[in-house]
DNA sequence: CCGCTTTAGTAAAGCGGTTTAGGGGCGATC
DNA sequence: GATCGCCCCTAAACCGCTTTACTAAAGCGG
């Protein structure tokens, strides 16, 4: 009670493999009437070809994978990759391609790319000397970097981090701020210091901040996930230097600190202001709606999978300039009132 | 300038293919000195074997398949599937497996079904006489079922919705509320009416409601998206026959009739009370936060997993019980402030 | 009726691995 | 000194499909 192969379906037919093989690939090479016969006994047999077998010799398989630098139930918890996907999905779909989540597996994401049978890869977030990138063009499948420093011989899909964090922390500054925390995105594997990505926003914010009479910004390392925007409000300074704001880098990090300060009976924007990064879509529903930087996510997806398929069908492509960003002024940031300022009033 | 293969490591290690295999996968089964020799050369001409030509000699791909009912792009948008990966994804990275996305190709789900190869599928809400069923168990591809009826073939997980709906109506009862409006969950894929999820709700909800002195409750499709539960907001009734509370069914939905219902005039919960189905993160930062119904969808995730991969190394297994599920009250839901009794008492 | 082009179908060689059955060498056993 | 067993390693079959020749028959103009 195997599987039904190919010679079952010829012996059955009455014709060679080859015909077989035609009748599906190649119709227009058979006879009208074997065409019809080789397909009806197919269909009562219940045959299909076997994938791996028809990836092995056509050399393509007809996926293609997304290197997530995480396991998955991290990765998945922020909203991004969703969106991501939404993007990545509906050019495969197009293209009759499926998608191939690659995780790390046993901690290794080298070896979970060997194992991978796909096309083309789209790699999320990978720093530049990451290893991974190594193995990658080592075994010449083409790949499509997504927040990443491109090479020459990986196009890479940015959005304009700098300038749209330069513009988040000018919009905190023109509101009066002055204590400002900054929430750095982790890197995305172990072994690198930090992403990018995370680097260009942490310049952008800087180059707001350096200068405009404001201290030096107090930096907390916070993970994606709404927890860790929560701890990361924890650890932020009291009394004092306690920041009237704070920048995010993720929204997932901005709506933690702002429940966490919201528990700890602040208000937000009137005792803290929050603006976050990405624009996910809960960033509208929040409570209070979310100051962010909106990035056209599900473009950026489009347009990765659109440039790894031209790729994959041989081209060569150049990275596209940055996409570009735009802050969306919402309800979680607001002109600083100035607490010691009151005081000396009354 | 192509792929590094099995025989090019064999010839320059001058041994033959055999003991190439060998050392990557039955080390013990060579001599120490060659066995350092071979992986040597290996490493050196970065060898790594071909995914597709190993599926086809081990009969196993090393992937199990996700099939996503509809496209990509209108799945990801519900935070329930990534909540449900979050739960595959871990059983699948301590099993050494990768996560393979088939939504419908070229409309065709079945279709998407053959190309994949995996070593094992889990299915989505699929309605339990939907023909890609047949499929599934010609080709035998172990299936395990999430959010459909199960049958004697294949395990099904789900969670207890008639109970959790039926809880959710009383809530609403309970409050006061009799003008109800449920937003029934469309079908899942576009050949079938509804799906079982949408099924087992409803009763319960109708179990609740029923004799209940409430009038037949209004029924409106809405999708799973908040968009659409915005649109289904527009096309309830106005004025006598207004609803006072909604029941939604899915998370996203509810957050579309909350919006909207706002962005109308309306305040949530004093004009109308709405309440949702999942219980996914976003509901617990929404403005007002979301009273709706809670299931475990990343333990649902790991369940339907952990039961695909015993059934992949051979074992039968069972569908285990419904899943529980449970009310979590926010904000969103008050007691019926009755417009008319206020009246009269002017 | 003959040579030439189409047409319809096939045999066999891959694709790149794994695995079974077995062979050569060599020290230990009797 | 023949025999046995053990350790290493290999030849060859196989996984299931595609594709490149190639052949036999049919069609066709002259």
């Amino acid at each position: 009670m195997s599987r039904v192969t190919i010679s079952d379906v010829a012996t059955a037919a009455g014709v060679s493999k080859t015909a077989v093989s035609f009748a599906f690939n190649n119709p227009e090479r058979l006879g009208h009437a074997t065409l019809e016969r080789v397909l009806g006994v197919a269909e009562d047999l219940g045959y299909t070809p076997h994938p791996a077998a028809r990836a092995l010799s056509m050399r393509r398989s007809g996926t293609i994978g997304v290197l997530i630098p995480q396991r998955l139930s991290t990765v998945f918890a922020n909203p991004f990759v969703s969106e991501l996907i939404q993007g990545l999905g509906e050019q495969c779909e197009e293209h009759d391609l499926t998608l191939l989540l690659v995780p790390p597996l046993d901690g290794s994401l080298e070896g979970a790319i060997r194992q991978a049978s796909v096309d083309g890869f789209i790699s999320i977030g990978l720093s530049p000397n990451d290893r991974a990138l190594e193995v990658l063009d080592r075994i010449g499948i083409p790949t499509v970097l997504v927040d990443s420093d491109g090479s020459p011989g990986h196009p890479a899909i940015n959005i304009d981090d700098e300038g749209g964090a330069h513009e988040a922390a000018r919009h905190l500054l023109q509101l009066g701020h002055r204590q400002v925390a900054i929430l750095v995105l982790p890197p995305a594997r172990e072994q690198v210091n930090s992403t990018p990505t995370a680097t260009r926003r942490l310049a952008g914010y800087r180059r707001a901040l350096d200068g405009a009479g404001a201290p030096e910004p107090v930096a907390v390392v916070a993970g994606i996930s709404v927890a860790a925007g929560a701890r990361a409000f924890e650890s932020l300074p009291k009394g004092k230097r306690r920041p009237t704001a704070v920048l995010a880098m993720s929204d997932m990090a901005a709506i933690g600190v702002m429940s966490a300060a919201q528990a700890s009976g602040l208000r937000v924007p009137e005792d803290l202001s929050v603006v976050g990064f990405d624009d996910v879509p809960a960033s509208a529903w929040t409570n209070p709606p979310l100051t962010t930087v909106r990035q056209p996510i599900v473009e950026k997806g489009r347009l990765a999978a659109r440039l790894l398929i031209q790729r994959m069908k041989g081209a060569t492509v150049e990275s596209p300039p940055p996409l570009s960003t735009s802050l969306v002024v919402r309800k979680s940031t607001s002109r600083l009132i100035n607490s010691d300022l009151r005081n000396k009033g009354r």
